[in-house]
DNA sequence: TCGAGTTCTACTCAGCATGAGAATGACGAG
DNA sequence: CTCGTCATTCTCATGCTGAGTAGAACTCGA
């Protein structure tokens, strides 16, 4: 846009065709160890019976407040309960593909979001199609929701390696051990205790102590752990690479 | 999107307001070792006489050709002559606050480019008023085109630092000292020239040895320096950190 | 033609970060 | 009480980085 000149140019009739811009939202959580993403059941054409990610028009809103308006109908979750509002929402990127939606010509400006565990979406009055689904169970999507899934996933593992939003996926406090959980969900790979334990209180503000300890020790036994609340940094460095990347990501 | 339910909704006349999507691009190429971003100057109303990013309204084609066939457009660059086809062209993310454009509701896509140094905009039918602007001589922009601006600098920024991408600033065959001259402008600061040789081709898959040399020692001396090419790596690893990133991103 | 200043390339060396493995001790379940 | 699990800490070898140095090649102006 920007141009006066251009704006003109577009009532070209035969240039403009009417655009409807929506929001679709990648929501990941980690559930019993297992990384899910919330999916939602179509009920009318196209692809009725189909499933796809939460998502809807935008309306006279900016487009993070409609990605969160969308997330707390799908989620049956009010803002100001206070879970909603410690879920990290971040914009992925547009979707607008001619022929993408057969309606119309639909641009869509996708969401990522990372929450803590979060109760199944039965409560909420839209919320009625609405799973926590483990992406790795995830068949065919409708439109071209597949792909943005999958852009979602590459952009929350690189994520993890230079943010410390590993921790939007746990509680306000956590342990390490449940730290190391949440990578290991994301990436599908388990990492090396003591070097993570090193890593994590190594790099300044990713977690801080709350002097606190577990009152219990793990489910299958072992010590009590101390407690971390997120800390006050925004990227980590050094980064906490990925290790099996092959190197040759040519 | 996605939701036919939603689709109704929407039909609500009081909640639906037309939407028009637009693209604009972040260009930026390297001139006499200086970022410089492209603008156009701006005719009519609003913003009439201000510089802006080059764009406009998409059209019956993906948003990627769209921001291509702007930035061809404003360069007065035509597809297939060879220097357009060499720029690199990556979606940046969108803005769509309401009121961000004062006569609709206009949501942009915003792109960034990476171009070689390309000659003044002036061939071009439609790019009367663009021009290369360094970075740091750019004033107040139109709409908010200003933080689209800071945010593709820092996109750019960032990438230099995991991608090969520096290699899209130069020509097809470059010396080290090129490579390291683009590093220079878009990070702003000098790098130690042995370090930077030595990472630069120990990374795999970065740059390619040609076998040749430059024909001419550089302007004010110095031995002939070998010629590379851009290797078949997408990422670099590990990564060429910046330097005085200061750690405490907090 | 010569000398000064520049640049490319290669080396060295110390410090930091990482991967791997192991040790210690606390704790839960049966 | 015993066994298996897990948190936390260490050690050690290796790799990468920043900084500094050095030799050789080359341009330009005196």
């Amino acid at each position: 846009m920007s141009d006066e000149r251009d704006f003109l140019d577009s009532y070209d009739p035969a240039a403009y065709t009417p655009v409807a811009v929506t929001v679709d939202v990648v929501a990941l959580t980690i559930r019993h160890s297992r990384l899910h993403v919330l999916l939602v059941e179509r009920g009318a054409h196209p692809f009725a019976g189909w499933w796809a990610l939460p998502g809807g028009f935008v309306q006279q809103e900016s487009l993070d407040a409609a990605a969160r308006r969308e997330l707390a109908e799908e989620t049956g979750l009010r803002s100001g309960e206070g879970l909603l509002d410690r879920v990290h929402l971040e914009q992925l990127r547009s979707y607008g593909d001619p022929g993408r939606d057969p309606r119309m010509r639909v641009v869509s400006v996708a969401y990522l979001a990372f929450a803590p565990s979060l109760p199944d979406p039965q409560s909420g009055g839209d919320a009625s199609g609405a799973r926590w689904v483990p992406v790795d169970e995830v068949g065919e999507l409708a439109f071209d929701h597949a792909a943005i899934l999958a852009d979602g996933l590459d952009r929350a593992r690189a994520k993890l390696e230079y943010t410390p939003l590993a921790t939007a996926f746990v509680g306000d406090e956590f342990t390490i051990g449940e730290l190391r959980a949440v990578y290991a969900a994301v990436w599908g790979e388990e990492l090396h205790a003591g070097n993570f334990h090193r890593k994590v209180l190594s790099v300044p503000g990713f977690v801080e102590s709350t002097g606190e300890t577990s009152t219990r020790g793990g489910e299958r036994g072992g010590p009590k752990p101390r407690l971390y609340r997120a800390g006050d940094a925004r990227l980590l460095h050094p980064a906490l690479l990925r290790p099996t990347r092959e190197d040759g990501v040519r």
